[in-house]
DNA sequence: CTGAAAGCGCTTACAG
DNA sequence: CTGAAAGCGCTTACAG
């Protein structure tokens, strides 16, 4: 392998000392000549040099990285929100370490450790189930996605979830349906809290009973609300069904159309996300929209906000849903 | 910002010199006594101390970090891709630094330069299409995904895409299908070339007449699958088609249900990829089954390989596909 | 068994 | 207008 080109050998061949170089190369050069500043870039172009990363940063302290861990990267949520985040850090030279937790806390732990070895500049950190991490943050800027439950006031990237899911219901009840399940999260998790107590304080508020058996949990994919919704239908007289997210609606279409069942007339169901997916579902469904990449892409705006002015409050953004009306709900004549 | 504790520190508070401190943490410390071990780990513990990730590598030059550009990290079958690669090099303990081109052979070339700036360990390309970015990649190992044409021998990771894609249609065929069309990739790119020869070959082989407006081209997504499936319907007569992939396969049923026509007794469809959504539409798509995450975890693997022996070949590796049958393809009776 | 010193490739405060 | 020298935080070849 060939040596690599160092600011000493284009000093070296320019006949300046490195100095020169490294204040020209850094637009510090406004005291060189013009002559000298253009022996050095012609040099530099020659020879394709570029400033040895590691050496740089040891005395800079500036990694320009950005680490971001995700439960799941395959999540058809996620990966538009890292497509966001990913956007913004590009535009500002930045770059992202991806650490995929597989919902692992454990996991989640390590990476942070990593990172912080590796001196990124900040982490966003979208894990829905572990409250305690933020305390191995230590000094290291953090934003916080998909995460309604934590312990602190700043960088918190949240939606409104709780308005959204209620809306939701509140129009399943307006189209006629008194009978409404619910697939949520399996128990340990938290991060569909919301969207459950939403659901509850819906029915509540228009005199319809809740009943637990109308409620199935688990794994919030697809195959999640395929046998979620499959042992839902064993036992739960019920006319619609509200998803947790889009994944697990996908699942209860198959669930359905298994039995025979057709969407909307014998069984109404409402997502959640807008997964780009779901417009083209057969029967196209109902669901409510999470701006997926605009919270990514603000999570890195924030980030790097926290970066730079370390003394600032890092902002907090609450972002609304969009009720999504498509053709997987069924509306009852009065 | 409290001063980070470095390797000084550490051997002024155990009282001996930084030296014997490096030795023992990097595991050469045999021939230290027992308690001096004892008293540096205690200290590095105490303290939490670890070595700074740029001083490191600028005396051992190992970044442990790879490089990854993919078209798009919120495509299914990429995304499946980069769990692999994660997986893999999450074992060995290196990061991944993912870069998204967007389908942008300049922002590609971009991601190449800041990568090698950055001192990568080696670049990860799943590009479809940009043959002459192999001739930036300079001294760096590179592994090429997704990428039948290439000019390298070597650390290429391939799909038979030609006899999968061949065997399906050779099952339209066989199940009495003789007006078959095709989705394929718009043109320019050539991702799907081997895909759509295979389409041609299988025809001829069996007899059948090639007609190029029962050819659709489009960009490879659900939406793309969608328009193009729209016009193809306008004026092609047929009773099966071969998508490119699922994702157009998707967006393909949208436009049979659109104008009612009914899937599979109207209209056969295939995919290509077996996107674990296939399984749940409606009806379950007949695939084309590609293993997405053992292709990154080989790749990072492959990677590793080329790194730590630079000077033996990286492997190649052609995986062969699986057809999956499912319910979305007529059967004629004979 | 242990440490002083050189060196990795940069940037920057300082002197001229 | 320019350069010599110190320093960033490590590892390692060498001397003792």
């Amino acid at each position: 392998m060939l040596k690599k080109i160092t600011i000493k050998d284009i000093a070296n061949i320019v006949g300046v000392s490195t100095t020169t170089v490294s204040q020209i190369l850094n637009n510090k050069g406004q005291r060189f000549s013009e002559e000298t500043k253009q022996k050095v870039f012609q040099a530099v172009e020659k020879y394709d040099y570029s400033p040895d990363y590691f050496a740089k940063n040891m005395v800079q302290r500036e990694s320009r990285t950005v680490g971001m861990i995700v439960p799941d990267v395959t999540d058809l949520f996620f990966s538009k929100v890292i497509e966001g985040v990913e956007t913004y850090l590009n535009r500002k030279d930045y770059m992202l370490l991806l650490c995929n937790s597989k919902h692992s806390t454990e996991m989640e732990r390590g990476f942070i450790k990593q990172l912080q070895n590796r001196s990124v500049a900040g982490i966003i950190l979208a894990s829905p189930n572990a409250l305690e991490l933020e305390k191995k943050m230590k000094h290291l800027p953090y934003i916080l996605i998909d995460r309604g439950l934590n312990t602190r006031e700043q960088g918190n990237i949240l939606v409104n979830e709780y308005d959204g899911f209620y809306n939701s219901v509140k129009y399943l009840i307006d189209a006629g349906h008194t009978k409404i399940g619910m697939l949520t999260n399996e128990t340990g998790y938290y991060e569909m809290t919301d969207r459950f107590v939403a659901y509850q304080k819906c029915l509540k508020d228009h005199g319809l009973e809740f009943h637990s058996e109308f409620v199935e949990d688990g794994p919030v994919t697809i195959h999640g609300g395929y046998v979620a919704t499959r042992e839902l239908l064993k036992r739960a007289d019920i006319s619609a069904l509200c998803c947790g997210n889009d994944q697990m609606a996908i699942g209860a279409y198959r669930a359905a159309f298994d039995q025979g069942i057709v969407i909307p007339d014998d069984l109404s169901i409402i997502g959640f996300d807008n997964l780009e997916i779901t417009g083209y579902l057969n029967p196209p469904l109902t669901t409510v929209e999470q701006p997926a990449f605009d919270i990514g892409y603000t999570a890195a705006e924030y980030m790097l906000h926290a970066i730079n002015f370390p003394d600032k409050m890092i902002p907090n953004k609450l972002y609304q849903t969009k009720f999504i009306l498509r053709d997987s709900v069924k509306v009852f004549d009065r």
